[in-house]
DNA sequence: CGACGGGTTGAAGTAAATCAATAGGGGTGG
DNA sequence: CCACCCCTATTGATTTACTTCAACCCGTCG
């Protein structure tokens, strides 16, 4: 894991540009370091503090009695977690692996998007956006079969480089198969298979587990609509 | 359906008080009277409005190529539909019965919300539950039971009766068994078959298709997260 | 080396989907 | 008012996609 090299612990521009206006960002203790498998915080903590990761991959996921559990969202740089209304947070937030996270109080921000509406339009978009994205999420979970629900979820963790590189396209997943599992509502196993099948399909190439290159983004589209005629 | 007799067409506070301060409410074309089918919009429409629900009920829903329907909500009075920042919207809402809704351009409300902060923070806050809402449907859709499913449904349907009544708590569905289904990512068989067990055991009543008596809130809630030794 | 965690693959079991038949309820027209 | 139809809902029989259980592999680390 040479990434876990990359400029943790220096401020830098986050992409909300909130150490600008929370006149918080030089104060240290707002910037945490974070190791993999690092808890942010649990469900049922005190919400005073809205998260935004500055670097690595944070998943957030809610667990049943019984231990099932559901992957939430995967949040990556740029984005803001635990955002709410409630006194204390509806889920668990852990690092995927090391990360640096901006820790913002909450009254605070709430307070500057009151005084300065640019601020507040800020946070509504990104509210916005995060509802949209949620709406495709239902249709996935609701009622795409396990073969269409992985071609969403590698198109959709290679959205950024879809637009820059073009085929093959390689990159790396920062979770481990369960935890796209719990994301998809799938077990690991029915995870696996699926990624075998795309193998096999020629769709994608796997040199490590963690691994993948994109081979043919048309078909991974197809697949991931409409599960045509193959097997 | 005597619903529909109730007040439609008549100015009345909303649970947003968008009427006060778009200074457009006394202007009946902003206000719209839908017959139960009829379409708000379409997925793909400009997003020129965000709707109100003043009365009745809307399901907003999108479609997949082969025919397949995921519902992402039922909407009720005070929700907002359609506050998206992309230039279209991204699902189908159509009314379930009459209903009365209130048309508010855009960017009049964005205007509105920069313009006034406690309005900025009302569409943030309506926002935020939201997607407190939406977190709770990834886990009902992705990791429960079928009968749990329904169940965690009509407590979710109830939520306004629980707090008032004791039970039995008596209400009528508006949706259609196929929309109830397209909602939890089933088959309307299949929710039949769990209303029928739910009346097996006990846990409620269906005098009629469209309408339920919960007799055992304690049960279902029970069921709703657990999926304890029955059958 | 051996143990351990994560991943893949195979075989068997099961919850829900699909296919199919029947029943009820509401509206229309005779 | 009844007869018919259409739409919705229920129930049963069968199929199937995914889960569960289990074996095995492979790389890492003490």
């Amino acid at each position: 894991m040479h990434a876990q090299q990359v400029a943790i612990g220096q401020t830098d521009p986050s992409a909300f540009g909130f150490q600008s206006w929370t006149g918080l960002s030089d104060s240290y203790q707002q910037i945490k370091v974070l190791g993999g498998q690092e808890t942010v915080f649990y469900e049922g903590d005190e919400s005073a503090y809205v998260y935004e990761v500055l670097e690595g991959v944070v998943c957030c996921y809610r667990l049943l009695s019984d231990g099932r559990r559901q992957v939430l969202a995967f949040s990556f740089p740029g984005d803001l977690i635990g955002l709410v209304q409630s006194e204390t947070h509806g889920f668990n937030a852990e690092a995927l692996k090391a990360a640096r996270i901006r820790r913002i109080p909450r009254n605070t921000l709430l307070q500057t998007a009151m005084e300065r509406p640019e601020i507040g339009r800020k946070l509504l978009e990104f509210a916005t956006s995060e509802l949209a994205v949620m709406q495709d999420r239902f249709v996935m979970l609701g009622r795409k079969s396990a073969l269409e629900k992985v071609a969403s979820f590698l198109l959709a963790m290679a959205r950024s480089h879809l637009e820059k590189q073009c085929e093959p396209i390689s990159f790396d997943l920062p979770m481990k198969r369960v935890d796209i599992a719990d994301y998809l509502g799938l077990t690991f196993e029915t995870v696996s298979r699926a990624f075998t099948k795309l193998r096999r399909m020629q769709a994608i190439e796997l040199p490590q587990t963690q691994k993948v290159v994109l081979l043919d983004v048309a078909l991974l589209k197809d697949l991931a609509e409409n599960e045509s005629g193959w097997n």
